[in-house]
DNA sequence: CACCAGGCAAGTA
DNA sequence: TACTTGCATGGT
């Protein structure tokens, strides 16, 4: 059975750590918080930070929209750069409200190219940010490519070191099978062997499966 | 102490 | 177009 290097590279991690089961929320809304407030920022502070938002029950569209960008950025200080990021969250609450009259689930069930034109339109929502919501929020069949993506698979010799966000989205959709899950599960290993083994201003490391690769 | 973390937009030349 | 800078907390 012969297979391409990507599919075989998401083998050989899966093997290695096990399905992720992605993304860390408990709903789509959860998830598209999450996706704003972990822009360049550690996990654990965003996970503060929607604790911060649960524990006074306003980790919902409809609660968090009666909020001022002040009012939210309090509870959202751990996750770092608040300030910018309560705007950001206002921002794509306010594009809901006059795109989708304020209905959460017409956006979750939208069409992915028209979502994608939406989200992409909020001041503080860049390409990651949007495919990972229309992804993990959505369902909908997207490579969501992060710093990750590109440290691991250029270290590999898979992407090119000088390159751009849609040029590595575009060899990883080239060289897989369209598959939501596939891709929901590649995007989480990647985080997951990145922090693990694949470490900035690290050399390669010996232990990682991705050594595992017949280049 | 320095460095890093699941980006993005705005300013400069 | 191609750099550079601001944004900020918390863990290692």
């Amino acid at each position: 059975m012969k297979t391409n290097n990507y599919t075989e590279a998401y083998r050989l991690l899966y093997d290695h750590f096990g399905p992720q089961e992605w993304w860390p929320g408990d709903s789509p809304f959860e998830i598209m918080v999450g996706a704003i407030l972990t822009q360049n920022t550690n996990w654990s502070n965003v996970q503060k930070a929607i604790d911060n938002l649960k524990l006074e029950e306003l980790l919902s569209y409809q609660s968090l929209a009666l909020l001022t960008v002040d009012e939210i950025a309090q509870y959202i200080r751990p996750a770092g750069y608040y300030n910018l990021k309560a705007q950001r969250l206002k921002n794509m609450l306010d594009m809901v409200a006059a795109i989708y009259n304020g209905d959460l689930a017409s956006f979750l069930d939208d069409e992915m190219e028209t979502a994608r034109e939406n989200l992409l339109a909020v001041k503080g929502i860049g390409p990651e940010t949007a495919d990972s919501i229309l992804l993990y929020a959505c369902g909908h069949p997207v490579f969501v490519v992060d710093m990750y993506t590109h440290r691991v698979f250029s270290r590999h010799n898979m992407v090119e070191e000088e390159t751009d966000y849609l040029s590595i989205q575009d060899v990883f959709l080239n060289n897989l099978p369209q598959d939501k899950q596939l891709y929901n599960e590649f995007h989480a290993l990647i985080v997951r062997v990145a922090a693990t083994f694949c470490k900035k201003n690290k050399p390669l490391c010996s232990r990682c499966p991705l050594q595992g690769l017949n280049l």
